[in-house]
DNA sequence: CGATTTTTTGATTAACATCAAGACAAGTGG
DNA sequence: CCACTTGTCTTGATGTTAATCAAAAAATCG
């Protein structure tokens, strides 16, 4: 490979936040021009992940913070035993590494399931920043609070829907994700592995691609391996609840 | 009633964040004396909770985090056909409400277990405190950092235990937390219902009840409704993991 | 291409939900 | 204080969903 075309690509992943395209769904979301330069200055050199790449694991030193630039990742948890549990799939936009605040190390891992581009926000200075720009103290909080109310969804998805209703529902999210992004919200790319997505549902393998398989006999989908397209999204919706009136378990 | 027991009490709950029992697992913990007044000054006037008693509900605008002082409290979420998850039971010095900083309404709900006492913390003052004292400001992060891992644990225990191991490590988790509060672990009150237990679970109440049964059987527990006496710590530590090596379901 | 991993499909089983009913505790009103 | 209601909890019998076991097909990789 030619050496301009990777001075070019360095270039391009060290524009500055105030020209970056997550601009309104990243943390500057919000922030006046003055402060977004101070809080531009505070990220440091972008960095590359290849898949499978860990950006940070269990135990590790918390310094700093994450955007994902582009790509994806995932991060989860492993209990004593070696059980993994994935917490969150994430897509350019989406700050990681919240939950090393608490103990000032990283109960959790963070893994590229492609070639990712990262930002950094070292902890010390974004401190500094946020203590002399409230609003993107406030924004941080907000981003934090985000998360929390997404792990409600996760937990809700978890411990209340079947198999199909969750698998039905986890594609709805990646598609108004998709769409968040300025993406095709009915042509996902999958980037996690059926195993992935089977260990984030609390499944198993098998039953993911049986289902697949089923939504595809449907029309609901046209499955090809790692790309899905939406067919009929008013089902897919459907989906995501058998009719209400026929369940029990502590519904309320 | 006499109004002296009712001014007595008003008083009692009227103290200080210097002064409260609470102190060191609140909000308050590592902040200097000077500050802890700053703090104290913004924590409005206690309210009292009778069982069933709605904090705040979905939908609710946000305008204060609250610190639970006595008793106890659930948090959940609802869905469009009226499911409900529960989120989390919170004991004395537990901080709710984080759900309502991203959107400035909250997106839960949180109910009384039991008659509990309250400490509301209106966020506009909280925000002008944390920007002054830099500390506070942390701790509050670090707070709900908190509340991210554990809801992490909650996600670990939903998708990859089966039913026996979660109440064993739900009742663990209720121990640890009992020491923490200076209160007798083998010694539980459980001030909700085994159907919440069931529901918190992602399981059916008649499930719980069974795990119950054979877990006195076993000789683990001693069950008296809502008392509970760990007699077997060692063994209730064994049941959260059935042998490590029997289990697939995506464990890594 | 052979080797390994990922995905799919089928047959069987286990875990938990559902259905049904009784036991027990805590009110409630007479 | 007692009949009666109501809600919570327990126990048993049966059914269903998704896990497990097994193996082949497809994709990825060196």
């Amino acid at each position: 490979m030619e050496p301009t075309a990777t001075v070019l690509d360095l270039n391009q992943l060290r524009r500055s936040c105030s020209t970056c395209a997550l601009h309104e769904l990243c943390l500057p979301a919000g922030i006046g021009v003055d402060d977004l330069n101070r809080l531009d200055a505070t990220v440091k050199d972008k960095r590359m992940l290849d898949r499978g790449a860990v950006l940070y694991r269990d135990g590790d030193k918390f310094d700093a913070l994450y955007v994902v630039r582009s790509g994806s990742l995932k991060t989860f948890v492993q209990n004593e035993a070696g059980d993994m549990q994935i917490l969150a799939f994430h897509l350019p936009g989406e700050i990681i590494g919240f939950d090393a605040l608490a103990s000032n190390q990283h109960v959790s891992q963070a893994e590229a399931l492609e070639r990712s581009s990262i930002c950094e926000l070292p902890y010390v200075q974004l401190q500094q920043v946020t203590s002399d720009v409230p609003a993107l103290h406030r924004q941080l909080m907000r981003v934090i609070s985000r998360e929390v109310v997404e792990e409600h969804r996760h937990l809700m998805m978890m411990g209340r829907q079947q198999a199909q209703e969750q698998l039905a529902t986890f594609l709805r999210s990646l598609s108004d994700r998709y769409q968040r992004l300025q993406r095709d919200g009915n042509a996902l790319n999958l980037s996690m592995s059926r195993y992935d997505i089977a260990n984030y549902l609390g499944l198993v393998v098998e039953t993911v691609s049986r289902l697949f398989s089923r939504m595809e006999e449907m029309g609901v989908l046209e499955v090809n391996r790692k790309s899905v397209r939406i067919l009929r999204p008013d089902l897919l919706a459907s989906l995501c609840r058998t009719d209400a009136a026929s369940k029990q378990k502590s519904s309320g």
